[in-house]
RNA sequence: GCGAGGAUGGCGGAAUUGGCAGACGCGCUGGAUUUAGGAUCCAGUUCCGUUUAGGAAUGGGGGUUCAAAUCCCCCUCCUCGCACCA
């Protein structure tokens, strides 16, 4: 007797379907907000993405069986590069492609029993979604936190467009893998920098975050103690600010390093004999992208300035150098060759002096004979009043005599970069921002949201500026405040953009009036459990996510300011030792594999063969061991099912203790590794119970109680099979309905207690004790016992080890 | 270079306040049943040792302990993240 899934699964779809099982409670008393992260269609759906639903499924079910009103949506997080890549490859326009995709994924995840509510889709790129994405660029532009500025900016020859720092991978592109090179151009950011004290702060109230993902989200915000300097320019009226963390060296500066994509640089140049080779050195070093800056050796060229050290009047060289970031801090180094391994190198190449204002503990270094720098604590000398300080100390002596004097004073720094959201590309979210030629820059109103993204366009495909730019219905419009010619911004959204609110939107997702009302907001925020990805998005969505979490606390329009309490991280499914991907052609198709095998098997390879958080290898192995669980389970049930017993029996009879026990245990099992999403393990221990049921008296109460109670067990893992099984054993409607199962907490422990008996450390015999063990009754056993008798001939017993229930050592 | 995680049979993986290493599955071996077996059932399966007795074993080396996969020190390899952040 088989089980023939395809008949069976089908059915139980449709029966949750037309019974509106997953359907989310409208006044939820006891709400749990589960949720994984949206996915990219970029054609079918594979088993690679599968994981992140399958393992949310089960936890969300397992939730609703708990008793907690679920909230567990899903959607698409349509525009974007992905989607637009693959329709350009395809010759498609980019919404059909998009849509189409989305039809046929949706497939996929229905026929996997995903228990999505799923008149709550959200498709990002249709307008009902993207005109509250472009209301929250607007509502971040009156916040002061959308800005526009000339930059450097990463730009992907292969994708026609600039990329955000996290999209950069090693000067490639993360999509093409084309190399990135550097332009200047007028771009919109969000000042996400604003909040890194914020982001970084939160981080410590995520109990329910992966550490891992903390640690990364720390360094990526990167925050760094230190001090500004004022220096002034010795030639020019010009002063510069200088952040140090090591304020404590600044003695020791022998010259000064300056980015060469630094504004100042021109007025440090004007009209001295330096100007050309500076330039030119410049134009070299702005060619040159950021790994090749990194990999040649640290040089520079002398600007002819000098700067003046404010603590003893020196005066130091000024040069321009690429290993000097604009970015970061105010763009300028202040050179302290004896004490930074890179002023060190620097130094050497120009000969430039060293000047010790360090020294270790105990010795005294000597400039000459350095062939490192200095880098530890230690403490100040030449360094005049701060001399003989402890250099922790005099990092804090020092700053506090600029802020005193006014030439500086305590600085934090971040390495956080605001976030770059224009992109030139055609498939993304319009930017809703009119440039007139009176007022300016000028935001759409809201009432004229949302800006749509015109359908008809003669080329979408990137070439370097944005298509937009060329649709003259689109562009030409007149300004909303004056009503003079005016032009639309030509650029659309970041993706990124969409996926940092889409979590909001399956709350209310068909209001037309807000992006969410404040008591939907209210009633399920935060995400009680969010799963998806793996720590790649710890730099990107996990961070915006967050941030725009803040923001619209702060705005007033929720009511907490971090998204999710809990965060799971997945590994990846592999395929041949690597990530599935059809442009690998290692894909595993869900619409084939559930046509052959049905999707309960599909969801126990995913279950069984690894923990959630590792990475798996999709095998043919696993697919056989899921369907032999299957038939095992559907062989026991339909040969016994005239015993079926579906109350906790009263009585137990002595020969029936053992098996009942075994029951108790598992739901004690299953449910704890339930809740902390040890799947694999679950499974692992359903199979020792199928085993045992298998192998006891096939009737009595007990036996049919093991059977009713397995059903409920492994109705998160196989849904569809365990509706079937259910209604082969006479009940009614859906297993979803029922209470999830308890178990008496006075059958847990075994009757039969098996002691280790161990002679120095060594096991050598076990003694089985029934009934209540004390260390007296296991130290007069374990002495009669033959074996240890043998062991202890001639020797002597110095110790007596025995921890209760568990181990006797015998000491010789 | 810095930070995080990891290494356990033929394979995927169990076992963490230190207490029987290898649960469970796959594979393999033997048996039963069957016209048949890539079905099913039963038994076995870390390695060495013919069996027994015993010994060895959780990447390698040292240590703490009655007792270490688990704690400490050193080393090797793998994966991930950051990488001129002043």
């Amino acid at each position: 007797m088989i089980y023939i899934h395809s008949e069976v699964e089908k059915k139980w779809q449709n029966y949750w379907q037309k019974k509106k099982i997953f359907t989310t409670s409208k006044n939820p008393k006891n709400k749990f907000y589960s949720l994984e992260m949206f996915a990219y269609p970029s054609g079918d759906i594979h088993m690679g993405h599968c994981k992140n639903y399958v393992i949310g499924d089960v936890y969300a079910r397992f939730k609703m069986r708990q008793g907690y009103d679920v909230l567990h949506p899903f959607g698409w997080d349509a525009f974007g590069l992905p989607a637009e890549n693959q329709a350009i490859k395809a010759g498609i326009h980019p919404e059909k492609s998009t849509m189409d995709n989305i039809r046929i994924s949706d497939e996929s995840l229905k026929s996997l029993g995903i228990s999505y509510d799923w008149d709550r889709e959200i498709i990002s790129c249709l307008p009902d979604y993207y005109k509250w994405t472009q209301w929250m660029f607007l509502l971040l532009y009156k916040r002061g936190l959308a800005y526009k500025k000339e930059a450097y900016v990463n730009w992907c020859s292969g994708c026609q467009t600039v990329l955000a720092n996290e999209q950069v991978i090693d000067d490639k592109c993360y999509r093409c893998e084309a190399t990135v090179e550097k332009r200047k151009l007028n771009q919109w950011f969000f000042k996400i920098t604003e909040y890194a004290e914020r982001l970084l702060d939160g981080l410590n109230q995520l109990k329910g975050w992966q550490e891992n993902v903390k640690i990364i989200q720390r360094n990526w915000i990167g925050k760094s103690d230190g001090c500004d300097i004022l220096f002034k320019v010795a030639e020019k009226d010009i002063t510069f600010k200088v952040f140090t963390t090591r304020p404590d060296t600044i003695y020791g500066v022998t010259f000064m390093s300056i980015a060469p994509e630094h504004s100042a640089i021109e007025d440090l140049i004007s009209g001295s004999s330096h100007g050309a080779t500076v330039r030119a050195y410049i134009k070299e070093a702005t060619k040159k992208t950021e790994m090749e800056r990194m990999e040649k050796e640290k040089d520079g060229i002398f600007t002819g300035c000098h700067v003046i050290n404010p603590v003893n009047g020196e005066q130091v060289p000024i040069f321009v150098a690429d290993y000097v970031l604009l970015e970061y801090g105010s763009g300028m180094v202040m050179g302290v060759p004896a004490h930074d391994a890179r002023d060190f190198q620097f130094a050497r190449k120009y000969d430039l002096p060293i000047k010790v204002v360090i020294n270790p503990p105990d010795s005294k270094l000597e400039p000459s004979s350095m062939t490192d720098a200095y880098e530890e604590p230690g403490v100040m000398v030449n360094s005049g009043q701060f001399s003989g300080l402890e250099s922790k100390k005099g990092i804090t002596a020092v700053t506090n005599y600029f802020a005193e004097k006014k030439l500086g004073g305590t600085s934090v720094n971040y390495r956080l970069k605001d976030w770059l959201i224009s992109r030139q590309r055609y498939w993304g979210a319009p930017i809703p921002i009119v440039y007139c030629d009176k007022c300016g820059i000028v935001p759409v109103p809201e009432n004229e949201l949302p800006v749509l993204l015109p359908r008809k366009i003669d080329n979408y495909v990137p070439k370097g500026k944005s298509p937009l730019g060329g649709v003259a219905s689109f562009m030409n419009i007149k300004c909303p405040t004056c009503g003079s010619t005016a032009k639309r911004d030509p650029d659309t959204m970041d993706t990124f953009v969409c996926s940092s609110w889409y979590f909001l939107r399956y709350l209310d997702s068909k209001n037309d009036r807000e992006f969410c009302s404040k008591q939907n907001a209210d009633t399920w925020l935060p995400i009680d459990q969010y799963i998806g990805g793996t720590s790649e998005h710890a730099t990107g969505h996990l961070i915006y996510f967050r941030f725009f979490t803040k923001v619209l606390y702060d705005a007033g329009y929720i009511s907490v300011d971090e998204p999710a309490t809990n965060l799971f991280n997945l590994g990846m499914i592999l395929k041949n030792g690597k990530k599935m991907s059809s442009s690998k052609g290692n894909v595993v198709s869900v619409g084939k594999f559930v046509q052959e095998h049905g999707a309960d098997v599909a969801r126990l390879v995913i279950v069984f063969a690894a923990p959630p958080e590792r990475e798996m290898e999709w095998s043919n192995e696993g697919v056989i061991g899921a369907e032999r669980f299957i038939n095992r389970i559907y062989r026991l049930v339909t040969e016994s099912k005239s015993s079926i017993v579906k109350n906790k029996p009263l009585s137990i009879s002595k020969d029936e203790e053992t098996i009942f026990i075994k029951i108790n245990q598992t739901i004690a099992k299953v449910t704890g590794d339930l809740e902390s999403f040890k799947f694999n393990t679950a499974i692992a221990a359903l199979w020792e119970l199928l085993n045992e049921l298998y192998s006891c008296k096939k009737n009595g109460t007990v036996f049919g109680y093991g059977i009713y109670a397995f059903i409920h067990l492994l109705s998160p893992f196989a849904p569809h099979f365990a509706d079937e099984l259910w209604s082969i054993i006479g009940e009614k409607d859906s297993l979803e309905k029922q209470d999830w199962l308890g178990y008496d907490k006075n059958y847990l422990k075994n009757i039969i207690t098996t002691i280790v008996i161990q002679i120095n450390g060594k096991v050598r015999s076990h003694i089985e004790i029934e009934g209540s063990i004390t260390e007296n009754i296991v130290k007069e056993l374990a002495f009669k016992d033959e074996k240890i008798q043998r062991h202890l001939q001639d020797k002597k017993v110095k110790k007596l080890i025995y921890v209760p229930g568990k181990i006797l050592n015998i000491v010789v």
